[in-house]
DNA sequence: AAATCGTGGTA
DNA sequence: TTACCAAGATT
């Protein structure tokens, strides 16, 4: 009786390293589910060599959820910036705070689903991963895997239904967990979107995709959109050797970010004369920020953040940049003189 | 339920 | 250079 594609892709799992440095080894005792849950809600929509960094500073840092439960909010936006989705670190408190109120993190995929960031894939990671449930959790790395193994050559938006039940009907349910890694190791390292090495895939054998001779397309190609063009203004105001910084509103592009004040972006470009323009990109926009000199005291609320400490302020890329730019300029303009 | 929400790396 | 993509969630 041949092997079934699980207990394949389960043995190559165990003889091969993982992709998460942080995780324990397959069989281990299950992981503490803090760093579980900090690492999965980091990893969403961002890259494994993004968050090894970023994970270990965070951890270091508020070494269990009570600790980060306690940190004020502004520590913890401080605490993500550069890492996106800033959603995610609001939510991230948020969900800290519940947990800690109630003496520890629910034990049940349902029970995690309840709390502020947790989705459908997070709740069913986490509780597979540090608890030990069998439930599926379905990333984008699984639907692609399960797609080419059945053969499914619709966009995977259309086909979702029939991929995660296709899913459900191979998961093992007592290595739940480390079947959810594996699948991801190999979406990550093999079954990739673009050039999978079939060659070294321990599914090659019972893959649709690999037997038509042109896997890469499966599932079929998403419908792309056109991103929008925009344009913004930033003020600078400085004063003995300080900016003043404002809080972005919780709602919105950036919420709960430090950022320097300036108007609502629009699609018209400010007139002024700019001090340095950044060009920014975006998930669906694009956006040229200008850079313009502003004597006037500020009427807002926020705070004077002294530029030999600027790094500290814990600025989303877009607002870095744009100071590091206007501070180029400065520098450009000092030497020529 | 389509739109919104960041950033950096790769081809 | 543009286009695509990454261990998604929320409204």
């Amino acid at each position: 009786m041949p092997a079934r594609p699980a207990d394949k892709l389960l043995s190559h799992y165990d003889a091969n390293a993982r992709a998460l440095p942080w995780r324990n080894p397959p069989g281990s005792p299950p992981m503490d589910p803090y760093r579980v849950w900090l690492s999965e809600v980091m990893l969403q929509q961002t890259t494994v060599a993004t968050v090894k960094p970023r994970f270990r500073r965070f951890v270091e840092r508020w070494p269990t959820v009570e600790a980060l439960a306690a940190a004020p909010a502004e520590d913890v936006m401080q605490e993500w910036a550069g890492l996106g989705y800033y959603a995610r670190a609001r939510n991230l408190h948020a969900c800290a705070k519940s947990v800690a109120a109630t003496g520890g993190f629910p034990r049940t995929a349902d029970g995690l689903r309840k709390l502020p960031g947790i989705g459908d894939y997070t709740a069913a990671a986490v509780a597979s991963i540090a608890f030990g449930e069998g439930t599926a959790a379905v990333d984008t790395n699984v639907e692609r895997v399960i797609a080419r193994l059945h053969g499914i050559d619709r966009p995977v938006a259309e086909a979702r239904p029939d991929i995660r039940r296709l899913a459900a009907a191979m998961w093992p349910r007592d290595r739940a967990g480390d079947f959810a890694q594996a699948l991801m190791d190999l979406g990550a390292t093999i079954c990739r979107p673009k050039a999978p090495l079939c060659g070294e895939c321990p599914l090659a054998a019972d893959c649709v995709a690999f037997a038509s001779g042109t896997p890469e397309a499966f599932p079929g190609p998403k419908a792309k959109a056109i991103r929008p063009h925009r344009h913004g203004e930033a003020w600078w105001i400085e004063r003995d050797g300080a900016i003043w910084l404002v809080r972005r509103p919780e709602k919105g592009i950036l919420g709960g970010m430090a950022a320097l004040p300036g108007p609502e972006w629009a699609t018209a470009a400010p007139t002024g004369r700019a001090i340095a323009i950044v060009s920014h990109g975006f998930t669906h926009f694009t956006l040229d920020l200008h850079v313009t000199h502003r004597a006037a005291p500020p009427d807002s609320e926020g705070w004077w953040q002294g530029l030999a400490t600027i790094s500290e302020a814990g600025l989303p890329t877009l607002y870095a940049r744009a100071i590091e730019a206007a501070l180029a300029a400065r520098e450009a303009r000092a030497d020529a003189a």
